[in-house]
DNA sequence: TCTATCATTGAACTGCGTTCATTGAGATGA
DNA sequence: TCATCTCAATGAACGCAGTTCAATGATAGA
């Protein structure tokens, strides 16, 4: 039962995630405002506590979309990628980085987004984070047939580190930002060099 | 002139430095405050500003100084480093792990700190910045020699964000951490390979 | 239609960084 | 030494966040 309060709260929860979306990706997480919410979605402040926690909770709402269609950007682009095992990895490295540089903000938000101490990521952002690692270690696996299961996972998650750092710094204008095309070229270089000559 | 004020001046500065630095080391950045600080340095919280434009202010003075101690930790690590200069990268990228990893707290807030859009990192950042490339470059001109200044400066730049991006997400504990010995062998997982056989 | 229940509301609360009128200490000249 | 001026120090008050909760109003069942 208790239909039409449902529905309403389910729509209001939509809306307030769109509202916070657009709010991240033009202003950043740091221009979300409760009050503006509230506004904007023509509720009172006190209804956004009605259907989520805090706006902690929201914002994980909103990252989980982030980090969903940036997997979906990186596998697109596997898809369309050539049977090189090594330019798989480039081309995902470089869809990764195009992501990031075309949602900044949002991008930002999904590790910008303050965590309680000692609590576990949500769910959702471990299994995201597992499908893109599984895109990563099936080319890697190709590159180095000779390393046990262990070691190619580490591999696996230390490819993904370098090339995240990479990103993260270069996007970064505060500490002399890197060119779009240097970022890419930084990302073939570590790549190539990496998958040259496996043992 | 005005000696006697000068010198309180300065003294609370330098109090207001190590309380500060000692709350992020043991709390974190967003535990500092300024009533806190006020009331451990036996001032009004307004002294803070006499001093300090802000509390950014003072949250970049204490970096300067965490920098400041990395950047002396990686050199000492590289003084008693073997000649081989794969080697030294792993010697002087798992003493950057090491101080990431023991000054965790005051080592994120080097990164976590509000920058207001579009201002350029402060000098001293950009400076203590060149001077761990230099020592990446260095080992690594030995190893590609072939390699001119601006591939050399975009490698540099490239390795250094990789073992920054892996020690950032292995020290992430809420995205299931990696354990310190593993860090460590990504690390070296990451530079041998990617040292090995230059072309 | 009436009523008990529960969702919704927004003023109020708490806690933060920061400001500024007031206070008081220190420097200067007689 | 004392009077006076200058400017540093003070902390109550301000503005602005997130969050709460007593009062209100809508909903659903009889």
């Amino acid at each position: 039962m208790a239909t039409k309060t449902e529905i309403r709260r389910q729509e209001l929860r939509d809306k307030l995630i769109l509202i916070a979306e657009r709010t991240i990706a033009q202003k950043g997480l740091s221009a979300l405002r409760a009050r503006d919410l509230a506004n904007e979605a023509g509720c009172a402040v006190g209804a956004i506590y009605n259907v989520f926690g805090d706006l902690t909770d929201l914002t994980l709402a909103v990252n989980a979309r982030t980090f969903h269609r940036l997997g979906a950007d990186v596998a697109e682009a596997l898809a369309d990628a050539p049977d090189d095992p090594v330019e798989q990895l480039v081309v995902m490295a470089q869809a990764y980085h195009q992501f990031a540089a075309q949602n900044h903000l949002s991008w930002r938000a999904l590790f910008d987004i303050e965590r309680a101490p000692g609590e576990a990521a949500p769910d959702w952002y471990l299994q995201e984070m597992g499908r893109l690692f599984v895109y990563i270690s099936d080319p890697l696996a190709v590159i180095f047939p000779n390393r046990d299961a262990e070691e190619l996972a580490l591999l696996t998650r230390a490819l993904f580190s370098s090339v995240h750092g990479i990103v993260l710094l270069g996007l970064d204008e505060a500490s002399a930002g890197v060119s779009s095309e240097n970022i890419d070229r930084m990302i073939a270089l570590i790549l190539r060099q990496f998958a040259a000559n496996p043992e």
